[in-house]
DNA sequence: TGTGGGTTAGTGAGTATTAACTATCTTTGC
DNA sequence: GCAAAGATAGTTAATACTCACTAACCCACA
């Protein structure tokens, strides 16, 4: 259970991570942001890690409850695949902080604990897109000739090419409607 | 032209990346692998950026003469394609390292000039294999149905997905095999 | 042929800045 | 009146980079 203040500070890192990037987000510049000093923040949290911690557990529930709703209704294969894609875009415009804090890996290298929630992160999507695939190959919805895991490396690949494009292009173009190009794409594909 | 020590320098660094990360690339890991003080480095690179930025021109060189080679060949599209990606994943292989400073965009994001380099290489990368598709396109050999700014992004997305899996699993399974499975998939696919 | 001026590439000891984090004191709300 | 939550003022360690200095070499010219 978090505290009021853990929220508090949880969202304005959040927001600090969208405005200067991983790079940007110390806790001096959290304290100024949030407006009491930095000791003040350790009363809440014990370190740095573990707040930008928290961020990726955050996350980490949004993508399961979403899984949720998805993998075992009776929509087809590629209106499930839309969904959960049309829901990552969505929370990627709005809280670009998820992209910097989500991709960056390399970062996280140094801090093994970091390193592998993000590793779990990956895991997760890619096993619940598996699934997907998978039910759609039993009912003969999806081609059986590409095996799920490729299919499911070829889709969070492209979905993760065209958010790290976004960004790099300081989000100059419409994410949701390219997304929806890609997933038009993949009906044909697959 | 790059003299004797400024070659030594490159090839270093890349070493000192490909077992540290980027993060552990600083100028004082470097002057100790490399057996000369700090300030000696500054004689051959006015700063570290300059250092980077050569690492990266380096790829971008490599990649283009790569690509001269197989985009006015007559080779099925099919197999230029795999030609570009077994070449690229021989480099990620042979010199993790690129990894670490061609993924590595959210570290330059406050660094204009390497952020531009990246995104310039991301952009040369994706033109490229667009190019091949158009041929492969207008000699339907490839389906037509889906255009060549998807494909491209599905292919580079599945690639860079592919090989950072293999960096953040401590590059426990084999990547070109893996690679060798996934350009099958996308010759059943276009 | 030898020497003096210039260059190249190195050194050890620093700089300023920034990072995460902390010991200690003070305020405030119940 | 006390405990939680703040502030002040630090610490330590790391960073990229600079300073003053020098050993060793090159080479024109007396």
């Amino acid at each position: 259970m978090q505290t009021e203040r853990q929220v508090q500070i949880i969202e304005e890192s959040i927001e600090l991570i969208a405005n200067k990037g991983i790079q940007g987000f110390t806790i001096k510049n959290l304290s100024k942001v949030i407006g009491f000093s930095e000791p003040a923040i350790y009363r809440h949290f014990n370190s740095k890690t573990e707040i930008l911690l928290t961020i990726l557990e955050n996350f980490k529930e949004m993508g399961e409850m979403m899984t949720v709703l998805v993998v075992n209704n009776n929509d087809t294969t590629i209106k499930k695949i839309e969904f959960m894609f049309s829901k990552m875009l969505e929370v990627f415009t709005e809280q670009p902080a998820y992209i910097s804090v989500i991709f960056s890996e390399e970062i996280f290298k140094n801090e093994e604990i970091l390193k592998n929630k993000i590793v779990e992160i990956l895991n997760i999507h890619q096993e619940n897109i598996e699934k997907i695939v998978e039910i759609g190959q039993s009912n003969n919805e999806v081609r059986t000739d590409i095996d799920k895991s490729s299919l499911a490396l070829i889709f969070m690949g492209a979905l993760r090419l065209l958010v790290k494009r976004w960004e790099l292009n300081n989000q100059n173009f419409n994410l949701k409607k390219e997304g929806g190009k890609l997933i038009n794409s993949f009906s044909l594909m697959i």
